[in-house]
DNA sequence: GCGACAG
DNA sequence: ATCTTGTCGC
């Protein structure tokens, strides 16, 4: 197994790899989301699942189930969820254009959560949806749908709690990979049309438990 | 130093 | 994440 020093070398080296200026595409037509389940004795599963932007329709869906290689560590997220994550995108039949994370994605201790690593990993445009934030501060949103506030981190802004439901807490948001955080929120907003998870990932979710 | 810590 | 009891809001 990498050490926790080797996997954090490893965030530093890929990390300048990460497109942050490229405006990202406005519409695409497959979104992919992205999720890991977790079974008894240290097994994961990588769930895919491509969605039709325009309809959200299911165009395609792969999970992969596998010994997990890499403990849960704060800040080394990808190095468990990456491999099997992986694993199933590489038996897609439907390339996605754009992939929506579970997790972090600039709003990480060290500027690279899962999102940017995936994004480095493929070269696609990737967002980071995370449903906890435990990086960087910021204000509450105003209670309407669409409201939102930036993360600050170290005087950076690195992603933005960004409310998807009237009345419900906020989902956080941050760039992965060749999209900007304006883009990223709208798409977010678009593929959250009903509950407080974008589709592509409450699929994945779904798909990840089973 | 201590606790907290995406999932 | 997952498990699980109890509570809350509609």
């Amino acid at each position: 197994m990498m050490s926790i020093e080797e996997a954090e070398a490893e965030q530093e080296r890929l990390r300048p790899l990460v497109d942050l200026a490229d405006p990202g595409p406005e519409r695409v037509e497959y979104v992919a989301g992205l999720d890991v389940g977790y079974a008894g004795d240290d097994e994961v599963t990588g769930a895919v699942v491509v969605l039709r932007a325009a309809t959200l329709e299911i165009a395609d869906q792969v999970a992969v189930r596998q010994r997990a290689s890499f403990p849960y560590v704060p800040g080394l997220f990808a190095f468990r969820e990456l491999p099997p994550l992986l694993a199933a995108m590489e038996k897609l039949t439907v390339a996605p254009e754009l992939l929506v994370c579970d997790g972090y994605g600039l709003a990480h201790p060290r500027r690279f959560g899962l999102a940017c690593h995936l994004g480095v990993l493929t070269g696609l445009p990737t967002i980071g949806v995370a449903k906890t934030a435990f990086v960087g501060r910021h204000d509450e949103p105003a209670a309407e749908r669409g409201s939102w506030s930036p993360i600050v981190l170290d005087g950076d802004v690195v992603g933005r709690a960004l409310r998807t439901r009237d009345g419900v807490k906020p989902v956080y948001v941050s760039q992965g990979h060749r999209i900007s955080l304006d883009n990223a929120c709208s798409h977010v907003l678009r593929l959250s049309p009903g509950f407080r998870l974008p589709e592509p990932i409450r699929m994945a979710d779904r798909l990840s438990r089973s």
